[in-house]
RNA sequence: GCGCGCAUAGCUCAGUGGUAGAGCGCUUCGUUGACAUCGAAGAGGUCUAAGGUUCAAGUCCUUAUGCGCGCACCA
């Protein structure tokens, strides 16, 4: 064993070899020994195709946690994935086509769906060999990926189940719809942004309505007052004739009690096509739903223009509206409302918010859609349930009472996606049935369904009809996702599901709370009886040196990467986890690696002062004893034993922070103990004893070192382990596996 | 409107009712072998405000102010 050490300690040397070294060796793997507590965490998958950010590396929180339970003995699983992050990779897979001159309706759907899944897997290593650069400790024999067929068959078995059980159903309403990216999204992916819009007044008969969203006005189809409002109440029930762009209307005027006298005018047109509001409005009242844009956000008049006998001024309008983006519609209107008469004035700076499509920004359109909805008012019930068993923790215990309180508010969840990258919901529909029911034009009616589990069904079990078409969306990323604590276990083979679910500790970020975690939450105990884990720990995000939100266009983003370059895997993590209570949001900077950076040189030197004062000793002929209980107890002075009891201090005090999630003050300690109390007093202080090849000296020093090897390896797993393997001690187990300290352990 | 969080040193932030802390920055001094990615010494705080609970409050409670976040409404 080569004992000298450079004088500084440079991470890229040491850090790939050790990281192979641990992997082939199979100390990620759980130890299997039928004694051991089982303790298991499931990394969130990170994205296949995109590379890893800083955030991400905030999953060292759980490779800590894993860490620490390796080296208590427990029979440990933490369990890699990839995502395939359904809309979301097919966006950026979009924007490449975009880049070659081309679109996604350039290619059949299986073709795309090859080429997107060949551009996934070129990229996939790169996201999991960054997860290795960070030193995580994962069993990549058990890694995962979301469209493995294992997983896949699991959902599609919940989503028969659900079915089966009522919890699934098929529904005609208005749906968040980006009409750019040519799909519909759940609640959640709607981002609201504050805006100023010109509002709109114009009269209407003998009112006058403001609205933000004129376009839709040609298919309103009611108008709504609050029926406590003096003003209007005498129209109650009554049908009027308005005068509109494209000629009379008529219009019956409803009460409703959630119209707001005192906005705008009191008035509110009803549009039951283009706004969720009116659409459940209109259910009441019998309204027609008919909508006038289109799913690519045009103006669709083709139902007026197939009229017949329209007045030729009409007509016009209505050709030279047809077919354009509302934008462009929108001033046309303007004019055309001047020159009626029709409006009255138009205030340029309305405040609102808007829905957004969280990924390219553009407005969203609530329009009619059938889509699959998940019922979830059941399955958060019993997510309730369990949070108030106490089956489920949270740390920090705040996030408990936002996790309740979006269980309590979810809508019926929308888990149909007009995408081709994902997995293909298993539901058929029969051609011959469908020619027979169908109708209504503009409302494609619900017709029965044949729900499988995944296999294509052979006939019709009503008409006996052979021709059956597949529904063609995907389901929602996150309803694939919401499976992924126990569809992983039942995938990655053996006896997992049984030894490790449900799993120890769900950590993430809080961002994703209502995404991923509520979601987990319903549908693991709803599909196994049990609660998918039993502590939820939520970090925050990682912010730059000031604070601010890390963005690409701010251009302050932390490359973590780059940053294990400059300064080594250990300094990065130790900086995410000092100083950071868990669920706030942290500043990370580059000057905090740095600095941690230099504790880990300042480890090195401690380490490397220890090997050579031992190889002096050593050749001038000492025998240096291993420290043990009788040692101290018979050749020990007060200035070692005083050290020996603080070690035996901090050993207990760490753990306890490491059992109650405090890393940082666990981190804190362990910095402040290294070198302030060993290397500024103990080794200054005893600097002539080591040089010296004092025996008890050097033992003492040797095994407190040691143990602040075993209590930082967690922490700063690679640094630790190059020491360790470098000094000579009793046990011959590399850090990793080696026994978490205790007051009467040796080393 | 509802909910959550934050307010502590110049900056960024920890802080588990018991003598105010860290990282970075700053000042002065110090380089013959552990480390200048260093050492020694130091400056810098009415812990946002007001009230309350307590032997004891940065910490618990109430209210206020400012900032941030989420949700709902938004014709």
């Amino acid at each position: 064993m080569d004992t000298t050490l450079d004088k500084a300690y440079t991470p890229k040397d040491t850090e790939n070899e050790i990281y192979s070294f641990w992997e082939k060796n199979g100390y990620f793997s759980p130890n299997d020994k039928k004694e051991a507590h089982p303790f298991s965490v499931i990394l969130p998958p990170p994205n296949a195709n995109a590379d890893l950010h800083v955030g991400h590396a905030m999953y060292v929180i759980e490779d800590i946690m894993i860490r620490y339970h390796r080296m208590l003995g427990d029979n440990t699983l933490w369990l890699p994935g990839a995502d395939h992050a359904g809309f979301e990779t097919q966006f950026v897979y979009e924007k490449h086509l975009a880049k070659i001159g081309k679109s996604r309706f350039d290619f059949d759907r299986e073709t795309l769906y090859k080429d997107i899944w060949n551009f996934v897997h070129e990229n996939r290593g790169t996201m999991e060999n960054q997860l290795r650069k960070l030193g995580f400790s994962l069993d990549w024999s058990r890694n995962i990926f979301t469209l493995d067929p294992a997983i896949i068959t699991t959902v599609h078995a919940s989503f028969k189940q659900l079915f089966d059980e009522g919890l699934i159903y098929r529904d005609n309403r208005l749906v968040n719809y980006c009409t750019k990216d040519g799909t519909g999204f759940s609640d959640l992916e709607v981002l609201y942004v504050d805006r100023k819009d010109p509002l709109y007044y114009m009269k209407y008969g003998p009112f006058t309505i403001a609205t933000s969203r004129p376009e839709t006005k040609f298919r309103d189809t009611a108008l709504a007052v609050n029926p406590k409002d003096k003003r209007y109440k005498e129209y109650i029930g009554k049908t009027l004739e308005i005068m509109g762009l494209l000629g009379p209307i008529s219009m019956t005027v409803i009460p409703d009690p959630e119209v707001d006298p005192s906005f705008g005018t009191g008035i509110m047109k009803v549009t039951p096509a283009h706004d969720p509001h009116d659409f459940e409005l209109g259910k009441k009242f019998n309204l027609p739903v008919t909508p006038i844009i289109d799913f690519k956000g045009r103006m669709d008049f083709s139902w007026f223009l197939s009229q017949k006998n329209i007045e030729p001024k009409y007509r016009e309008r209505a050709e030279k509206y047809h077919g354009k983006k509302i934008a462009i519609v929108r001033p046309l209107m303007v004019e055309d409302l001047q020159s009626d008469g029709l409006l009255i004035k138009v205030d340029e700076a309305y405040a609102h918010r808007i829905g957004t499509c969280w990924k390219c920004g553009t407005v969203i359109e609530p329009l009619p859609l059938e889509q699959w909805y998940v019922k979830v008012a059941p399955l958060a019930k019993k997510a309730l349930e369990a949070i108030d068993k106490k089956k489920v923790a949270f740390v920090p215990k705040r996030f408990e009472k936002t996790a309740k309180q979006w269980l309590s508010n979810f809508h019926d969840w929308n888990i149909s996606r007009q995408n081709v990258w994902g997995i293909r919901i298993p539901a058929w529909k029969c051609v011959g049935c469908l020619s027979k029911q169908f109708s209504n034009s503009t409302i494609q009616q619900s017709s029965s369904w044949i729900i499988t589990d995944g296999t294509p069904p052979t006939e019709c079990p009503v008409c006996l009809g052979k021709n059956l078409v597949q529904d063609t969306d995907t389901f929602d990323t996150w309803f694939s996702s919401g499976q992924w604590s126990f569809a992983t276990l039942r995938a990655s083979g053996k006896d997992d599901y049984k030894n490790f679910y449900p799993t120890s500790v769900m950590e993430t970020g809080y961002d994703i709370l209502p995404w991923w975690v509520c979601r987990m939450l319903m549908l693991g105990i709803h599909m196994t009886g049990k609660v998918p884990f039993k502590t939820v720990y939520l970090h925050g995000l990682v912010r730059d040196s000031k604070g601010q939100k890390m963005s690409k266009s701010k251009g302050n983003v932390v490359n973590p990467l780059k940053m294990i370059d400059q300064f080594g895997a250990d300094a990065l993590r130790f900086a995410l986890v000092f100083g950071t209570a868990a669920g706030n949001d942290l500043s990370l900077s580059e000057d905090k690696i740095r600095g941690m950076r230099n504790f880990a040189n300042k480890l090195w030197n401690i380490g490397r002062l220890l090997l050579l004062s031992l190889e002096n000793a050593k050749n001038s002929g000492r025998v240096i004893p291993f420290y043990s209980e009788s040692l101290h107890a018979t050749r020990l002075n007060d200035t070692d034993k005083r050290l020996i009891s603080e070690i035996n201090m901090l050993t207990s005090s760490v753990t306890k922070d490491m059992e109650k999630y405090r890393y940082s003050d666990a981190a804190k300690k362990l910095y402040d103990f290294s070198w302030h109390r060993l290397a500024d007093q103990y080794i200054e202080e005893n600097k002539v004893r080591f040089s010296e090849g004092d025996p008890e000296a050097l033992s003492v020093f040797r095994h407190v070192f040691l143990t602040i090897l075993k209590l930082l390896h967690p922490f700063m797993p690679f640094i630790t382990e190059a020491l360790w393997q470098k000094i000579p001690r009793l046990t011959t187990n590399p850090l990793i596996i080696s026994s978490w300290p205790n007051q009467k352990s040796t080393v």
